[in-house]
DNA sequence: TGTACATCAGTGAACGCGCGTTCACTGATGTAC
DNA sequence: TGTACATCAGTGAACGCGCGTTCACTGATGTAC
């Protein structure tokens, strides 16, 4: 039962690429093959080429996919101002999103991986986590974002790290004292202020 | 032309771990087949399961050797006190260090691969880790590195979350402000005292 | 309205290849007498 | 000292399997007359 039409074809292709962001944040790039992503989308490995050119170009389009969803349900769904960035700290280092890897952050899930992807992978990843830095950047400093843009990405980059450790830690009371101590280092890094 | 006996075999043992812990960390744990691990070590696929039980045995020992490697280079040589945890934040932190992969830090080059790895490989990179933390925390309190043993990995957690971040960034001004700012964090929480 | 044809999303088998793992074998080294 | 045998680190071919990719085909949908 094929259904017919461009509009169809569409769905299908954002069906595999929302499979496939999942996908590969709970099992990697390396570690999720091509037949799997397509059974995810209830389809057959066969059709994947009609969608895709190759498996790194469905890389690269479901990371930029993730950010761009990140961005806009998370960052933009925030409150405005510093209240708004309280929030998305304490959300992105809970034991919640700790435990939620298909759902939760693809740099946290991906981004030793994507540091060793193709230079177009690697091109798409960073013109999809400077919009959710963004975001970010603007609650910080509203009147010059620009100026915050470099302090929001390495709010990132420690959110980012201290989820990858405490997810690694075997020990379950150490790693949620670090998403404690994690939180801390973040709100600090928050009222440093401009000055930083 | 084999050589022969206890201490060889010991020897070549060694070889495999080291050049598999630097493989890992360029192409990544999935990325690394066993032949290329054993040609990289001077040896034929087939001499593996003499040594190991299998891949996964592989990992855990490498992983392991390379923190334990870190703790006794990195951390152990570092002068003591503030200036010693300084001059490793800069170290780590450098542009050299974001270019050195295979030499570099396994924790940047692999944390959300040992997410994703076996309950034994993950054991054994917390114990690893303990290790490499403590020999930071004796830094931060003297008096009482327990106490500070969360702080330091949340520090390692910063710093290997920046490093990745930096890596997979294709603007190289970018991932260079990054480290700066990575560093301005960094020593900041150092300076925090205890009580945060 | 009915029929013939074109379009095309998706199927499923097959391609060559590299994966992790096994195993019969080689040949240098060590031991016994 | 010389010879026969045991030990064992390492070789290299092979195993079944899943990888990314290709392609002949199916069959439902849309179009033309």
């Amino acid at each position: 039962m094929v259904r017919y039409g461009k509009e169809h074809k569409a769905e299908t292709r954002r069906r595999i690429i929302e499979t496939a962001g999942r996908r590969f944040k709970q099992d990697g790039i390396d570690g999720s093959g091509v037949s799997t992503l397509m059974k995810d989308a209830g389809l057959t490995n066969g059709a994947f080429y009609a969608h895709f050119e190759s498996k790194d170009d469905l890389v690269t389009t479901a990371i930029a996919d993730q950010l761009k969803a990140q961005a806009e349900s998370v960052v933009a769904q925030a409150a405005p101002g510093r209240a708004g960035l309280e929030q998305i700290v304490r959300g992105y280092l809970s034991p919640q999103h700790r435990d939620s890897l298909g759902d939760g952050c693809p740099n946290a899930a991906l981004l030793d991986e994507i540091g060793r992807c193709t230079d177009m992978t690697r091109q798409a990843y960073t013109d999809g986590v400077l919009v959710l830095i963004d975001g970010i950047a603007a609650r910080m400093a509203p009147e010059a974002p620009n100026s915050a843009r470099v302090k929001a990405l390495s709010l990132l980059g420690l959110m980012a790290g201290t989820l990858q450790l405490s997810r690694a830690l075997t020990d379950t009371q150490l790693a949620h004292e670090l998403l404690d101590q994690g939180i801390n280092n973040a709100l600090a890094l928050l009222d440093a202020g401009q000055h930083i």
